[in-house]
DNA sequence: AGCGGGTGCTCATACGTATCACCAAATACG
DNA sequence: CGTATTTGGTGATACGTATGAGCACCCGCT
């Protein structure tokens, strides 16, 4: 009808130099910008006149509109965007979380801001997420414990694998991860075992350590101090512990890991050392990482439900936003399951 | 002074309910949220006394005061975030990748929104990044050739090792990874090498491919059909892939794959039928991800820097969003790097 | 005819920030 | 001393959307 109408026509959805808004589409199909809201994105309750609303939805997409989600979570507070903080990358354990709660995010239309804390401390992290107003924040692999509390007020945080008892949580059966350990290789005959972790371990490490180190004990097999090895939970760091235990006089003749990349480095120490797995030392790692799989021999481990937790953190924060009950999902821990592969047999015979 | 100010003062950093805007902290410091605005993020040009500037920082550090992103995205027309959209998160190469750029964004106070394609085709993520008006998107690991071109037009495209000559990007030296693996394995004595990839190729792996076959008949060393085996780019596909070639009457004595899990899967396949690497069979392969050096034997390879790529990616992205040159960092490739480990070796000898 | 009530839409405003135009006071200058 | 000029700040507005209040209109009822 107008040459305005007309001029917002042209070139169509990706010819316009600038962007289309809401009232473009209204001057389009000769309406307000408010039916326009109302139309698209409104209360489904809001009544509007069926040909109207497929007059708005048709002008919508001939020019190509998509709304401006930084305005709407101006106005309505919300950003539909959760922060998720990890320490790093580079683990496969944490790829895993943020690859599961990206899944949920985004299925539940919420967009996903990644902080890979790096140098820089986790609270600072939450903070810069903050200011981008997200909805959420997980963190994952984060020391909590040592975050200063206002950092995390009012910032609807869910913590994996972590449970502090101060913000909701999902975790994994840690203790359980340990006795499961425990009880395999018990049960394959061995009685002298060890331990690796990190040295300032995180609650779930500590929990795996505690699960191991007490079926052990009641199975009236205590584990001795040289047999707790400590190192950094990466490759290197079971590598390096896997040297000490091999120099010890009397070395043991299996090992439960705090995570499957120790394992990984113990199983490179015993290749190096010429000491043949599972023949002569059994390894039992934990996480299950997809590399586990992929060694040679395949990796003994408990498996542990990453992009589970991931998964489920998303979905307690949503229902959070949401004002749903969350007691069901916070509750108990996820399941672990003990994946017997190549990694573990019984100890070899004494020599004569 | 007034009542009002000593209201806002109430709880102090974390105790109000509301979040804390410029207005409160004019308020606090006797002055207008446009002076707030102008002395904690204008222009440093503005003129500003030394001692309101001093009163104002103190009295948003009192208050606790963010500025929401959100609205300074709005009028700004710039959310100093950006998005990256990868195919997997699964696949350690991208994971790098992502990490690299995450680094870099971070340092330059941008934030990240990721992307994990998943089932969603690439161009719909890319929509709904721009919903959330990310300033640039790094597309890495997208087949960006067939995604329509409106999808892109206008979004501040770095494509990532995919040199399409329509966006901009980063690329490795792709044929040049071909050609070292080809180098190394002849000058080692090979006659006989395979070469395994996906059977629809992203344009890097073409290259790899390319480099590798070109090099072999350069030195009059044709490949020929059997030995150029199709399988997924992972590691069952490369154990699918080595199964059959060594299943052939006279199979090759070495091989160059696409990328490392498949090299990593070749590995496994050659465990599992007794076949000794490098003394029998030498594998090459390449990324040179972190695992390659934890396998056992640790896997020979070529180094691509995958965190670089994603750095330099973001950088890129940044210099163009700041307006500035960019020829110097989208010419030319990333070199890569030959990786000699313990998974190649001369070929045995013939049987007498 | 008068009126209550539903329908369908618009007006105005708010969200929290940046920024432009403008202004008062202080200072410089001839 | 009168007028430019600088200094230091304020007021108003815009960004694009959501949303409550309100308005015009039509319908059915008494």
């Amino acid at each position: 009808m107008s040459t305005r109408s007309k001029d917002s026509d042209r070139g169509g959805p990706s010819g316009g130099r600038r962007r289309v808004t809401g009232h473009d589409v209204a001057a389009h199909a000769g309406v307000s910008q408010s039916t326009v809201s109302l139309v698209l994105s409104g209360n489904p309750k809001a009544r509007i006149a069926d040909e109207t609303r497929e007059r708005v939805i048709e002008s919508a997409r001939e020019l190509g509109y998509r709304p401006n989600l930084l305005a709407r979570g101006l106005v309505q507070r919300r950003s539909f965007a959760l922060g998720i903080v990890v320490p790093e990358l580079d683990n496969p354990f944490f790829t895993e979380v943020v690859s599961g709660a990206e899944r949920v995010a985004g299925e539940a239309g919420y967009g996903v801001l990644l902080a890979d804390s790096g140098q820089i401390p986790a609270a600072e992290h939450v903070m810069r997420l903050r200011e981008r107003q997200v909805d959420g924040v997980i963190l994952a692999g984060v020391p909590v414990e040592t975050m200063p509390d206002e950092a995390l007020a009012d910032a609807n945080v869910v913590v994996v694998d972590e449970p502090t008892g101060r913000y909701p949580g999902v975790a994994s059966d840690a203790t359980g991860a340990g006795r499961k350990a425990a009880e395999h290789l018990l049960s394959l005959g061995h009685r002298s075992l060890a331990f690796m972790g990190p040295a300032d371990p995180s609650y779930t490490f500590r929990m795996r350590e505690r699960g191991f180190v007490q079926a052990l004990r009641e199975a009236g097999c205590a584990i001795t101090s040289p047999l707790l090895r400590r190192a950094p939970a990466s490759v290197a760091g079971g590598d390096r512990a896997m040297a000490a235990l091999l120099a010890l006089e009397v070395p043991p003749t299996g090992l439960f890991c705090a995570n499957d990349l120790m394992a990984l480095g113990a199983l490179k120490a015993c290749a190096a050392a010429g000491v043949r797995v599972p023949s002569e030392f059994s390894i039992v790692g934990c996480d299950d990482i997809e590399m586990a799989r992929y060694v040679t021999p395949e990796l003994t481990t408990v498996m542990v439900p990453a992009r589970g937790l991931g998964a489920r953190a998303a979905r307690l924060l949503l229902l959070t936003l949401d004002g749903r009950d969350t007691g069901a999902l916070s509750g108990k821990p996820l399941e672990v399951e003990f994946v017997s592969r190549q990694t573990t047999a019984p100890p070899p015979r004494r020599e004569p």
